[in-house]
DNA sequence: AATTTTAATCGACATTTGTATTTTATCTTG
DNA sequence: CAAGATAAAATACAAATGTCGATTAAAATT
């Protein structure tokens, strides 16, 4: 059953019923923690039949995923500084602009955060390491960081932003946003 | 209903109930992804009542809440250091030491991380950072980072190192202990 | 425009969840 | 050890979950 062709050419009725159940669920995300939501709340806002959800998405936490899924591409466009400089400035960039792009999605995040969906979260956060990683294998930054595995370091250092991140989002804002990114820089080497 | 004296001075009833509870979602989590877990299985293994789980927890969420909170303090105590040595030393060693931790628990806490669980597991990363910020509190500390605010270090260093250790568990020990530790060391500033 | 393909809906069902009420068994205290 | 307190079990129930097979509606293809 369902054709799930390559990625985005999905018949029509699919795509109408997929995007109706993504803006269900950031609604109703938005109203009570996710944790409380029942498929047939979802189905009901979404004027889709709960069979019909089962045929798309396992469970609720499939269709949050999907939904994450569909923010990456944005995030990472909106995050990764265009043009080449040192790894730090790349690093502090990026950083300033994904701590906008997440204050700017509060409540969704701090919805995923807490109500036990943050697994699926941290694909923005794999998402993120890995464009990090490519930019650190680039033979200049190389040999800037030397002796350092790439991968290691972009783990590092974006767990580290996504730390903050979390931290900044769930407390409510104990410092200011400049703060924090002045804080940061001294924590990153310079290089 | 139900005492909820301080801890654990509980009926003994009570904790022989929760001790077979912690004990049967255990076993059952090296078989099977929490996520696919019911209640009535973790009951069936713990010879236990359904309505009795329901008294003690809301859901099984919050007995694996319930079972992190009771590592978190063998965590601590078998991971941060003796004595005072510098910030980084400090840092450093409490890192190989959580490496060492969560290895050897490698199979629980995979199942935490990925099946919807890592909510939970993040109460151990919340009581890291801590603890990190308490020692970076101290008078003497405060002077070996200028400026910094300890609770933004904190968060930034223990989600750093969290972060790696998840990778390193999750993904099949891609690199080496040693590796890892090696390449820790040369992100951590020498204060 | 007619035909074929296939997704959505409907109705039904067994299972799980979460809660309330009553009864039974066990612990604690005097 | 006995009496009172209270946790566990038993039973029942409404709601949600996840999965059928069959029917209807809407796409894609010709």
């Amino acid at each position: 059953m369902m054709r799930q062709k390559n990625q985005e050419n999905l018949d029509l009725r699919q795509r109408k019923t997929r995007h109706s159940l993504v803006e269900a669920l950031a609604k109703l995300m938005e109203e009570h923690p996710f944790q409380e939501l029942s498929v047939s709340d979802i189905c009901r806002r979404a004027m889709v039949h709960r069979t019909t959800f089962y045929a798309h998405f396992t469970d609720k936490q499939e269709l949050l995923r999907y939904m994450l899924q569909q923010m990456e591409q944005e995030c990472i466009s909106s995050c990764i500084p265009e043009g080449s400089g040192s790894p730090r400035q790349f690093f502090l960039t990026a950083s300033r602009n994904a701590l906008h792009f997440f204050r700017d999605r509060k409540a969704l995040y701090r919805a995923c955060l807490q109500s036990g969906a943050d697994t699926e979260a941290r694909l923005l956060e794999d998402a993120a390491a890995h464009q990090l990683y490519l930019r650190l294998s680039q033979p200049d930054f190389r040999q800037a960081l030397p002796g350092s595995d790439p991968e290691i370091a972009a783990r590092f250092y974006v767990g580290a932003m996504f730390s903050l991140i979390r931290w900044w989002l769930s407390s409510d804002t104990p410092v200011s946003e400049e703060c924090l990114l002045e804080n940061l820089e001294r924590f990153i080497p310079n290089v």
